[in-house]
DNA sequence: CAAGATTGAGGTGTCAATCTTG
DNA sequence: CAAGATTGACACCTCAATCTTG
């Protein structure tokens, strides 16, 4: 095949991909949820043992931008949806803690989200569709394997 | 199929996208080329009759945030990548039309690009990926048709 | 008044420098 | 000195006015 399909999949994942992004991202401002990178930071940590994760281990698993993660904590925390903590047992390290407000929050915001997702994205496609997304898909890119217990203080 | 399988198929398609424009988008700033914004801006213009179009028209087309698209015209004119000129038979609209020298840099770039791409996308899959990516996601977007001659002075 | 583009104010992202702890 | 997080300065994005032209 010529090079030009290399560069059509690509065009197509990397436009449709957009727009469906911008369209969901559109319906969510509408709605007047929090965007998707509070969704992804509140879940994340939801999914961590304990509810909690270092500053560093949280910003590696996040699937936006991640750079100064701090600045998004710091709003975050104003709204009471985590707290910091120093890690005890090493004191350089800062826990981000999600809170009971937190966690309702992202259920919330996934009873919208799941819907969206389907009207602008699942919906068309059939299950074979999944399927050999998921299978395609993951040839470029695999899900980073984190220990599920990070002890005391986790680390990277 | 049971509901799970639809949002792994998002959760895939979103994760897969986030990492990959990660990684390209790092290199591209390691090479220090200019960021994809910019390359979008440029290929939409030089696809367009007589390298040009209406900042309405522009900011309806580019593949990425389109809010506000005159801030970024201002840094790309002040580059000389592209210029201004007002619409002579409606005075409201303005073209922005590219330059020489930024119709050289987008192809100067692609030259990174297009390798880039292959990296981290198109060289991990076999022709039947691309054309099952095609296929599959062109069930959830389609591009719009914009015509080709837009007249004297356009109109979206 | 409506359409097209710009401006100003404020929010957010980014990078380098800094502070603290190991 | 290295690792983890924060801060300050600056670039950029976003939304609501605003200005101009039809």
């Amino acid at each position: 095949m010529s090079d030009s399909n290399h560069i059509d999949a690509w065009a197509t994942y990397f436009k449709s991909f957009n727009r469906i992004h911008q369209a969901i991202v559109e319906e969510i401002k509408a709605i007047g949820l929090p965007p998707m990178e509070v969704y992804d930071v509140l879940w994340t940590l939801e999914q961590a043992p304990e509810h909690r994760l270092r500053f560093a281990d949280l910003s590696e698993r996040v699937y936006l931008d991640r750079y100064n993660i701090t600045r998004l904590a710091d709003r975050l925390e104003e709204q009471g949806l985590l707290v910091r903590k120093r890690c005890p047992s090493d004191r350089r390290g800062v826990w981000a803690l999600l809170t009971k407000q937190g966690l309702e929050l992202r259920r919330e915001m996934w009873k919208s989200y799941k819907d969206l997702i389907h009207k602008h994205f699942s919906g068309q496609l059939t299950s074979e569709d999944h399927k050999d997304l998921v299978r395609i898909l993951g040839k470029v890119w695999k899900e980073k394997e984190y220990e599920k217990d990070v002890g005391d203080c986790g680390g990277s």
